[in-house]
Formats: structure tokens, C-alpha cells, sequence
RNA sequence: GCGCCCGUAGCUCAGCCGGAUAGAGCAACGGACUUCUAAUCCGUAGGUCGCAGGUUCGAAUCCUGCCGGGCGCGCCA
């Protein structure tokens, strides 16, 4: 790239002005105006060389051989920047790129396959997925896909907390339901689950043990309706996020933590750490000695460990399997248990900051500007699958990862439901679209497209300047989006691009500007603006591949259903 | 009270590894187009970047303090 070129032209004019070890930072302006790279070294170096900023900036200026490097002009401007721009022959050469790497263009290989765990989603089973689930989900899928496109070898985990205070209740609800559904008065137990699948599942119980524990509330019958609730809740959610296009590594389940002593042998370890005491009949373990900002019960007073104990557990398991890189994502209202597992850990020896988070806030569902709330199927919050059946699942994850996950979500119905460019994934999609017909249209097999003997220097329209540098920008945008592990800006870039697609697309209307079409009489031009097209259409369906969203051939107006026909 | 997150255009949000006139989408307003590549296109307007200090040649961006909103502060997960 001519960029790296450049930037050693420059560092070796400052060492001959007498200025050495300097980093110098070229960026790409947003405004065109301010050229195709810039840099402001002159700025940064004003006060250690007692010059002023433009003076600095003049004097590299007139060192540098307009021609060389695809160097075509270069000025200074505003305080003392340095604007470069770029001869069109350089910035085309990206689009050679893009044609040759095809589906892979954008990959870096900065994490060299070494192991990254995301873990995400690691619903309780203790009912259907809610929003929260489903933002979590699009998320950890797509800051997962990002990695991955920087070279980590990445592990989808689910984390089934499956044993525990919370799957007792489900146990005990189910149990009440099933005395109800035999004609018994028996109420639901306090903080048991409301919602109307645990009537269900205590009629499948039923169906199948028909009154055998009639007003039996000894342990056996328990044990039996949890184990069911479990996995008729397990199936149910599984099934959610396959449909909802995820696919897990693997899924861990707590109660394997308790059934091969991985958290008995934990408590051991931090016992032989000396972090741990007896107080008030519960074992606690010292975790403001790490940063938490009060001690934590490990074991409480009747024997039993908190859930955060196993948290360590498996956090210590995660380690032993060589991943030492884990991002968990989880709903911001957990937060307050980071300090006390990274604690935990730290305890037994893994370094501080292990694991790292992301934490996302909550989705709200708005119709017509009104909060949307209700759901019969869960008893309280609307679930997953309700909204993905509603606006298809490329719509829902969009609109989960298109917001960062630290701000709050508000899922716009409404726009949701648009069909239309108003609504950034179909505006996305559109753009796609677009582009494959008119591979279609030009009878052109646009996988065996080439660009060798191809002149690309005559794509040197404005729109089309702009649109190839904006292409040239992806692989930096996915390095910095999985560093970030923030999916939106993936989000943004497509959009943007779209928008820039969509337009260049519409200006070349033959009803208009029919010399600004794609298939142009002049072969020459025709050429060059397949390969940009066939270039922007990798890039767009890169891009949503990583979000795990389809980027589809064709599409189709269905005007009965919102559920648009390439989700299926 | 303590901790974390958020506060940018009427609305929903980018930008926040400091930089050159603060961006996008929707809504609003004004044009264009009449099926051609149109589940349109082009353009206009709109902001004390919550407030007040500080650091800097330069602050939406960094620091401090306030104000407003969310979440957490269980021997629940």
C-alpha cells in the first residue's frame, strides 16, 4: 500500500531535518476536500521544535516528489496539516484486492489461531428467551464473527445454569401447576414462575405420569419435574437460537461442575490460597483484597455454595482448555458480579481482567411511539421468538447489534416493519441486491469476474472516488470494531456504504444519465464499473456475514407477511 | 451513600486512541421522476455536544466537580 510508502518518505525528510523517532500518523479525511491521507506530524511537533506548525509542515511539504508513491498533489492546510492526494491509478488498486480475495478480503491474521472464547446468551432454563437474550445472542454471534476475521480461533459457549436456587423454583412452580391441573388448592410458591409454559409443561408431566404425585411433595417427585421442566425449556431455547441462526461450540452445563468436583476442588484451591474465612456460619472468600469493593459469601450458612463459586469454577475451566482470551456478554444488571469472579480468580493466580465483558443494556419495544410490553407466553416480557417471528430474524439481529451494547435499545416497531430504504438492513440488502443483477442483467457470471487488462483509472467520477475509498476502508473497520467488540460499527459502515452504493446505483438511471450506468455502451467503462460493482457487492456481503445476516441475490415484495422471504 | 453505564439536531443514534466548517437515519420543508436500474432521486433547514471549571496550540473527545436518567450494591443468578 502506498500508504506505508508514504509514511517512510516522510519520516526520512524529518530525520533529515534533524527530527528523529517520530510515529508519524497518516489518517483518511472524511472530507475529500482535505485529500486522501493526511497527517498531522507538523502539529505535534510545533512545541519540541520551536517552529511554528506551517513552517514545519512547508518544509516537509517541499521535499516530497509529487509522482512518486501515487503521490499527485500535496498541501498544507488549516493549522499545518499535511493534505496528500492521491493519483486515481493508487486509489483503484484496492479494488484488484477485493476482486482477488474475494470472501476473504477484510481478514487479518492478528490473532495468529490462537484460542478466544465468547460466551453468551447462558440463559437460566427457567423460561423462553427474552430481548435481552436475543441482543445478547446477535451480539456475542457478531463480535465472535469479528474475531474470527482477525484470525482467532473462537469457541461459542452457552452456559446452562442448571442447578441452583432458580432451577428449584422452576421445580416447585411446575409441581404447584400440576397439583392445580389435578383439581388440588395448592398456590404458586413465592417467586415462583408465572408465566403460562410452566402450566404447560406441568400438563406434559402429567400426560405422562398421569396422578401419581397427587398432593406428594416428597423429593422425588421434585427432582423429576425440574429434570423435565429443564430439558422441555432447554429444547424450546435451543431451538429459539438455532432458528435465530446461532450455533454454539459448545454448551455448558453447571450441574457438570458439581458431578465431576470441579467446585468442590475450587474451593480447596482457594482455601490452600488463604483468602477464605469463617463467619456467621458461612464461608467467605476475601475478594476486596482484589478490588471488590466488599467480601463475598462462597458457602452459605446451610452448606451450599453461592453461584459464584461455580461461576470461578468454570472461569478456572475456560483457562485449563487454553483460553486465555474470553469475552463474556451479559446484561448490564449483572455487572456487580464481575469484580468478585475476576476476584475470585485472581485468587488462584489468572492474571487481573480475566475474563473481560461486555455488557449490554436493556432492549424496550416501541410501536407507534408507545413502550410495547405485554406477552401471554412468558407471563411478563415479550420473547424472542415472538419478535422474530414478527420481523424476521435478519431485521432483529440488525437492530440489536446497530446500537452499542452499553446504551439502552429501542426497538422501533414500526421501522422494524419497513420494507422500504428507510430501514437500514433492507436499504443494505437493497444495495446487495443491486448489485448481483446487474451481473444478471449483463449475463455475467460475476464470481469468474477479473480485473486484470481491466483500466481501472477511468472510474474517476466523484461518487465513484469516494465509493472506492470507502471499500478500501473495511479491513481497518473490522480490526477496529472486534477490538472494540462492537458490532455497530460494522452496522454503521454498511449502512454508509449503502447509502454511497444506492446512490451511485440511482445517478446511473438510464432515464436520466444513462453515461453514469453500469453497462454503458463504452466497453472500457463497462468493465471498470463491473469490477467496483463486483467489488462492492464482496464487500456487502462480507460485512453482513459477519453480522450472520443474509445477503441476498433477489428479493421479493410479499405484501401479506413482514416476514421478509430471504429470512427463510 | 458507594460503584458502573448513559446524557450530541424534534426523534433514534454515530463520532469520544484530542485536531481543520460536529455526522447519519427518520420526521419537517422545497424540488425532480412517472416505471426507466424507482418497495424512488436530488436538495434545504435544523445542534449553547447536560452544566461549570481545568489540561492543551487545539476539547463532543482527556481530568475534576455538579445536575439529570438507568442499573447494581443478597448467604438470588
Amino acid at each position: 500500500m502506498s500508504q506505508e510508502a508514504i509514511r517512510k518518505v516522510i519520516e526520512g525528510i524529518l530525520s533529515e531535518m534533524g527530527i528523529s523517532d517520530v510515529a508519524v500518523h497518516l489518517d483518511q479525511p472524511n472530507n475529500p476536500s482535505h485529500g486522501d491521507l493526511a497527517t498531522n506530524v507538523a502539529l505535534t511537533l510545533a512545541s519540541a521544535v520551536g517552529k511554528s506548525p506551517r513552517t514545519i509542515a512547508e518544509e516537509i511539504a517541499s521535499h516530497i516528489k509529487v509522482g512518486e508513491f501515487g503521490i499527485q498533489a500535496v498541501e498544507v492546510a488549516g493549522p499545518g496539516f499535511l493534505n496528500f492526494k492521491l493519483s486515481t491509478d493508487q486509489v483503484v488498486t484496492v479494488l484488484m484486492d477485493i476482486i482477488v480475495e474475494q470472501d476473504g478480503y477484510g481478514r487479518s491474521d492478528d490473532g495468529k489461531g490462537r484460542k478466544f472464547m465468547v460466551e453468551f446468551v447462558s440463559a437460566n432454563p427457567t423460561g423462553p428467551l427474552h430481548l435481552g437474550h436475543g441482543r445478547q445472542g446477535a451480539l456475542g454471534d457478531a463480535i465472535a464473527g469479528l474475531l474470527e476475521w482477525n484470525g482467532w480461533s473462537v469457541g461459542r459457549e452457552y452456559y446452562y445454569n442448571d442447578a441452583g436456587a432458580q432451577i428449584d423454583r422452576l421445580g416447585e412452580s411446575v409441581w404447584a401447576r400440576y397439583q392445580q391441573y389435578l383439581g388440588e388448592e395448592i398456590d404458586l410458591p413465592e417467586g415462583g414462575y408465572q408465566g403460562e409454559y410452566v402450566i404447560k409443561i406441568a400438563e406434559k408431566f402429567a400426560a405422562e405420569y398421569g396422578d401419581r404425585f397427587k398432593g406428594d411433595n416428597s423429593q422425588k417427585p421434585l427432582d423429576l419435574m425440574k429434570r423435565t421442566a429443564i430439558r422441555i425449556i432447554r429444547d424450546e431455547q435451543d431451538k429459539d437460537l438455532s432458528d435465530f441462526r446461532i450455533d454454539f461450540d459448545v454448551y455448558f452445563l453447571e450441574s457438570s461442575l458439581y458431578e465431576n468436583g470441579q467446585v468442590e476442588s475450587t474451593v480447596e484451591a482457594l482455601k490452600k490460597a488463604g483468602h477464605v474465612y469463617d463467619k456467621d456460619d458461612a464461608v467467605w472468600l476475601r475478594t476486596t483484597e482484589f478490588g471488590d469493593q466488599k467480601d463475598r459469601v462462597m458457602i452459605k450458612r446451610d452448606g451450599s455454595p453461592t453461584y459464584f463459586l461455580p461461576d470461578v469454577a468454570y472461569h478456572i475451566d475456560k483457562w485449563n482448555r487454553g483460553f486465555y482470551q474470553v469475552v463474556n456478554v451479559q446484561g448490564a444488571d449483572h455487572h456487580g458480579t464481575i469484580a468478585r469472579v475476576q476476584a475470585g480468580l485472581q485468587a488462584l493466580g489468572l492474571p487481573e481482567g480475566y475474563p473481560d465483558y461486555v455488557l449490554h443494556q436493556m432492549v424496550r419495544v416501541e410501536r407507534d411511539g408507545k413502550d410495547v410490553k405485554l406477552s401471554k407466553r412468558s407471563g411478563s416480557y415479550i420473547t424472542l421468538r415472538e419478535l422474530m417471528t414478527e420481523v424476521g430474524v435478519d431485521v432483529t439481529r440488525y437492530f440489536f447489534q446497530m446500537r452499542k451494547p452499553e446504551g439502552h435499545l429501542v426497538f422501533d416497531l414500526d421501522l422494524a416493519l419497513d420494507q422500504s430504504d428507510k430501514n437500514p438492513v433492507y436499504k443494505i440488502q437493497y444495495a446487495h441486491v443491486r448489485m448481483c443483477s446487474i451481473f444478471r442483467k449483463a449475463g455475467i457470471e460475476r464470481d469468474n469476474l477479473i480485473a486484470e487488462n481491466v483500466d481501472l483509472s477511468v472510474l474517476d467520477t466523484k461518487a465513484e472516488r469516494e465509493l472506492i475509498k470507502q471499500l478500501s476502508h473495511f479491513p481497518e473497520l473490522i480490526r477496529r470494531a472486534a477490538r472494540l467488540r462492537a458490532p455497530h460499527i460494522m452496522c454503521d459502515y454498511l449502512e454508509e456504504t449503502a447509502g454511497a452504493v444506492n446512490s451511485w446505483y440511482h445517478a446511473g438511471n438510464p432515464n436520466r444519465n444513462p453515461e453514469l450506468a453500469v453497462l454503458v455502451s463504452d466497453s472500457d467503462l463497462r468493465n471498470a464499473r463491473l469490477v467496483l460493482a463486483r467489488a462492492i457487492q464482496i464487500v456487502l456481503y462480507n460485512g453482513l456475514s459477519i453480522l450472520g445476516i443474509v445477503a441476498p441475490e433477489r428479493m421479493f415484495r410479499d405484501s401479506d407477511t413482514a416476514v421478509h422471504s430471504t429470512n427463510r
